[in-house]
DNA sequence: TTCAAAACCGAACGTTCGTGCTTTTTCGTT
DNA sequence: AACGAAAAAGCACGAACGTTCGGTTTTGAA
């Protein structure tokens, strides 16, 4: 053993970690279009002009680059609709606020690759593994910070509230992105008020 | 030109469709699990014991395979939701009933691949070009149909009701697939029985 | 300024992909 | 029984896949 300490670890600080950021932030783009399995070294090298094995080296294996790829997905996720509207008190309001900055989140333009959850929750549906296992803790942590505002806004069946909420919100992606219809957002809006309108309080 | 007429179009009758149908059915299966870009020639031919030559040959490109099979699990996606609610007064009797085999459909074991129409819809949200063109006329259709039947209802808003009973059947597959919960079943039901419940007479 | 570690590259690997061409087998009709 | 079309197979191709490895550049601390 050496008596000096490392200073850093590998990967945290330095040039690594700048690049190593920059690839997941396009990998996230990437997979929401085509796919985690279509997320593809090659062409996320090319994306970026790197080389496909220093761009591998940063991940060891496909896989590995898959699981770090949605738990960037899962930060911008947390930035984009949870942040947003944490500054808004507990309960139906923060429920409220949540499900516009959601639509919000969608409908910020076709350039973004389409919601990446859908995508691919969809995909991993019967893929066991631990790509599948990730995608899966994220979504049911997402489910179950809407169950936790359902609680605290007083709700009879928090776990059944979430779910439609979710499945609204979901909905609403789904004929937004494969279909074009807008209208979608506005069902999901009116749907969402109404399921909190129900709301004690 | 010969004088002697065809009798048969080729793929109509024979051995051939006979083949053509056994892949489609196992294409609808595998793409359902891996989805259309992941339907992989090579390996339907290596489940159906063909060569990967003599099954191209059925189609004469991959794009054609995918839009076959995406009409095909249209086929079975009739039979098995729509077909068994035809017996059922239009309307909103006819609703529930679709609710009831379209929730049977998803819960009719783990053994098949998921819902086709929740994994491929999500697969070509951002991926222009003919298969999705399919997909999405296949599930507006389906969405068609809903709407159809509650203007029959005598619904408010038929379009918004049509939209609020996708997203719940879209959400329980999704929860169902990705982790395992069955009780989005229950809430799916409860939603459904409720949406209908608004309806006239 | 030195030097080891970190970062990155280029080339190659074995495999699988979709797709052509050519040949052989199968099968209904005469 | 023989013929011709349909069906399936055999073989090969270029490209892209994930991955490995040896070498080169870059970086940051001593």
């Amino acid at each position: 053993m050496s008596v000096e300490t490392r200073t850093v670890e590998p990967g945290e600080r330095g040039k690594g970690a700048a690049t190593r950021a920059a690839i997941l932030s396009r990998a996230v783009d990437l997979a929401s279009a085509e796919g985690l399995e279509g997320l593809t070294i090659g062409r996320l090298a090319a994306d970026l002009e790197l080389s496909k094995s220093g761009l591998f080296a940063h991940f060891g294996s496909k896989q590995e680059l898959q699981i770090a790829t949605v738990g960037e997905a899962a930060k911008q996720f947390r930035v984009a609709v949870i942040d947003p509207a944490m500054d808004t008190p507990e309960g139906a309001s923060r429920l409220r606020a949540i499900g516009e900055s959601y639509l919000a989140y969608l409908d910020s333009g076709p350039n973004s690759g389409g919601c990446f959850w859908g995508s691919t929750s969809a995909e991993y549906d019967d893929r066991p593994g631990p790509v599948r296992d990730a995608v899966a803790a994220a979504v049911d942590s997402w489910l179950g910070e809407l169950e936790r505002q359902a609680r605290l806004a007083g709700a009879a069946e928090p776990e059944r509230l979430a779910f439609e909420l979710f499945a609204v919100v979901m909905g609403a992606n789904s004929r937004y992105r494969l279909s074009g219809d807008r209208r979608a957002f506005g069902y999901a809006r009116e749907a969402i008020a109404r399921l909190l309108g129900e709301l004690p309080g």
